[in-house]
DNA sequence: AAAGATTGAATGGTCCGATCTATTTGCAAG
DNA sequence: CTTGCAAATAGATCGGACCATTCAATCTTT
């Protein structure tokens, strides 16, 4: 029996799991849905048969989770939402700092990722994500080069936000994003590539996107993302 | 000041994520890596002067987010993990059964992930990737119409994780295992379709990879996530 | 002496009850 | 009507206790 049937762990379920997964269990079933309010973890200590710490852990559990809202005070409580992306983009960042993922796949994929939304952008993308974009490009002209590293991360995950949004669709801005992010923390490490006028990149990027030229858009793009991902990964072997 | 500084609410740090953060610094500067182990609880309780509840908060928080592995025992304690992947597969579940995210979404980013993973596959496979698909496909078979729908389930969701392995890219495999695994829940959920040999379609594909033939095997796969989704689509609105 | 059984210490898991703190609400004074 | 204060609520933290698991050291048996 060396074959599929590997044994699995006698896994001593913990208290708080199965709390979780009786409240996750509500929610697919449609008993609870965005924006119930669960009881206070004291009545939910009686109901389950457990202390309140045990409660709490799975509140936390669900909080991270982005499942649930813990709010204090007499109007606070359990608020379970209509769900959450950070854990998303938190996990990809602790992949990348943990080695769990290398920078290289992971420039890559977000390249990829990238290519298919210009695509979608190009087709569904409105005169109002245009014009939301050239705002954006505008904001990063007018700070000029006094512009601080954290704004200037905060406009350019700002500008690939509202590229995803083009798309329509939430689910590829959700990836995005979770690809984006990151990319912070490595221009903070690293510092900026000044060598580069990135503010007249995209706006010949989005002069394309609203001709609807796919190639050129994409052609534009591509050129500055692997000079930028070639800046990271070679400054970062470096380090 | 109605511009674009809107407040921000005041958010009151708690104290377990202020411990959260400093493991994630150590973690993120090199301090702390993969196979590390943390002190134990009572010793950190000692010197971030708090209580043991908190740090287990903290701990908790960690171990959730794939970054800590928590064992029992006298040689167990908190050990640093190289991340894991399974909050990102979690988080898009609870997305879906919340509503955060809509079913034409997921299934349209879903097509399209998959096409880019087909282009990958067919440039990178290796015989060793295909012969395990070939594996996968042939228990299927095997198995015949008495599967059990957790077994096709499984089969399902391995041929998909075999084939994004084949594209050498992590941060690609990852992803979409994000992408395949809520479609368990739709599977059980409505059924699998019955009047779809699913094995040779799989067959099929695999022939053109083999071939290197990308058109080919996105056409054969299109087709059937095509069948697939609108199934799901049509059966999950009538529920 | 070797194999097996027992014990003990370390550590996470759970529990309890008390206190602290933030938030909302309502009432009363101005 | 506004301001200010106090009560009520519920999460946040605390500190201690006990349980369950693990593993190494020790003791017992063969």
């Amino acid at each position: 029996m060396s074959d599929k049937q590997a044994f699995k762990p006698v896994r001593t379920r913990r208290a708080f799991e199965e709390i979780c997964d009786q409240i996750r269990r509500e929610i697919q079933s449609g008993t609870l849905t965005a924006g119930d309010k669960l009881p206070s973890e004291r009545e939910l200590a009686e109901q389950f048969e457990v202390s309140r710490s045990t409660v709490r852990e799975a509140f936390r559990t669900l909080e991270i989770g982005g499942v649930l809202s813990l709010q204090k005070g007499v109007k606070g409580g359990a608020v379970v939402m209509q769900g959450n992306t950070k854990p998303i983009t938190q996990t990809m960042e602790d992949l990348l700092s943990l080695g769990g993922l290398s920078l290289e796949d992971y420039t890559e994929a977000r390249v990829i990722l990238q290519r298919e939304i210009i695509r979608l952008a190009c087709e569904r993308g409105t005169e109002e994500d245009f014009a939301a974009m050239e705002a954006n490009i505008d904001e990063l002209r007018r700070a000029g080069a006094a512009i601080s590293s954290d704004e200037r991360i905060r406009l350019t995950q700002e500008f690939y936000d509202l590229l995803a949004e083009a798309t329509k669709n939430r689910a590829i801005s959700v990836v995005m994003s979770a690809f984006t992010e990151p990319l912070g923390y490595y221009i903070r490490k690293i510092g900026p590539d000044r060598s580069w006028d990135v503010a007249a990149s995209r706006a010949n990027f989005l002069g394309h996107l609203r001709n609807r030229d796919v190639d050129a858009a994409i052609a534009e793009m591509m050129d500055h993302m692997q000079r930028l991902h070639s800046y990271i990964l070679s400054q970062n072997a470096a380090s």
